[in-house]
DNA sequence: TAGCTTTTTGTCAATCTGACAGAAATAGCG
DNA sequence: CGCTATTTCTGTCAGATTGACAAAAAGCTA
């Protein structure tokens, strides 16, 4: 951070966010309709330039969340996702954006905010193999956020944030094979997930279910970072070898 | 990124770097002295502002770099640490930077350029310890990457860019050892070494040494992901539990 | 040749993983 | 009430991995 006796040129420096959830067992992204210029009508991950010079990011990134979606932000825990610069993103002229990545229980259903025309869940499958067209390079951001939450996912106890307060272990399961997109065993998970220490603690031994063996309900354990990680099974290298 | 009818406010934008290089068996941080105001003449990271608003985020990192330290930043390959944006971290108005954070082999003493007035390696222990202090929030950047460092040897074959072209494995111990900042058993990390798949091969059944068994010479693997990775051993839990 | 140092090869018990069998608990149905 | 379907939970078992440690191998030096 030297400066310079030139004049440093500004930006214009905006937050997306990319909020996730789980809706009928498959990922979802919360986007909005624009209802301006540019890709006015598009689909876009809510979000906006910071409204004065002083805006702290993440403050902005709250007051975008609830202009645009209604939503409660204060709850979501906004985790910086990246910086997405590249001249050109924005036919508007050079907008750098800070990308900020939240994790969600089932929300509610979002209303239409002041500035989107529309909000809604859809889901990630749709915006990542290229069905469902973004404005900017949103796509790619959902694309970055998707992969950070994989990997959060093994390395921190956050997948119970998707689930309610309470939950069974097959719930949480759940929440691994939607966010990791492949399916697990369940006995192995079961016995993973019990002797990871502080990771979830057994409530009140109460029941559930409808069709099967009631199950044990559990909720959050203390421990925030899981060690050893869940390991999420290998699927192919990154560089071939040999 | 919706927009508002409202002039949306510019802020000025800068980029910070993280450059971490092993010298003598410890971990260093490339570092300037402040050659203009504020803290004219405290250490801090190199950087500065973007030179013209249409500049590429990772083109004014490299420009910095080479700039004031006279570093060959071709070579390296920088990653995004973080943005710094926090109001107030500046005291000449609303200054968010982009932090980038490279790992590097051992890299020839940098002499200052033009906007820094020296710029030399110092150990991250005196930086982390706050024994030296740096200007604007470039110890919590330091942090930041140190950590990012840290991790990123677990998952990646990053750290045979610390080494030469051609290391041994004790060699590459020292690195992990370094980095992670704890002692490793020789033999364990041996094994664990050799049977992780395109870390690292064999090159000409060569020698070395100087008062040992003449160890075996190696080069990077074609594998840039590690699968397993390199476990860094449990230090203490971040939550406390039960 | 003996001693020192560092690298390399093993050993062993404990733990973890992946695959799978089968028991337990409930609802629905004849 | 007994049977079946379904889901949850408890085991088992072989193979891989880990951490701790012993000891051989390969040089250099005295």
């Amino acid at each position: 951070m030297t400066d310079d006796r030139w004049v440093a040129p500004a930006v214009l420096l905006a937050v997306d966010l990319v909020i996730l959830t789980l809706r009928r067992s498959r990922l979802h992204v919360l986007l909005v309709e624009r209802g301006v210029e540019p890709y006015r009508g598009a689909s876009a991950l809510p979000g906006g330039f910071l409204r004065h010079p002083e805006e702290d990011l993440t403050a902005a990134a709250h007051r975008e969340l609830s202009e645009e979606a209604n939503l409660d932000a204060e709850t979501l825990r906004l985790e910086q996702l990246g910086v997405y610069g590249e001249p050109g993103r924005d036919p508007r002229g050079r907008v750098v954006s800070v990308a900020y990545l939240a994790i969600a229980p089932r929300l509610p259903e979002p209303t239409a905010g002041t500035d989107a025309a529309d909000a809604r869940w859809q889901p990630v499958d749709r915006v990542l193999s290229g069905e469902l067209e973004l404005a900017f390079d949103h796509r790619r951001i959902v694309a970055d956020g998707v992969e950070r939450a994989r990997v959060t996912l093994e390395h921190s106890a956050i997948a119970t944030a998707f689930c309610g307060p309470i939950f069974t272990i097959t719930e949480l399961q759940e929440v691994y094979e939607a966010v990791w997109g492949i399916p697990l065993d369940p006995r192995n998970f079961y016995r993973k997930v019990q002797k990871t220490d502080g990771f979830i603690v057994p409530v009140g031994s109460a029941r559930k279910a409808a069709t099967g063996r009631p199950a044990r309900l559990f909720k959050a354990g203390p421990r925030a970072v899981l060690y050893p990680p869940m390991v999420r099974p290998a699927e192919s290298s990154s560089t071939e070898e040999q």
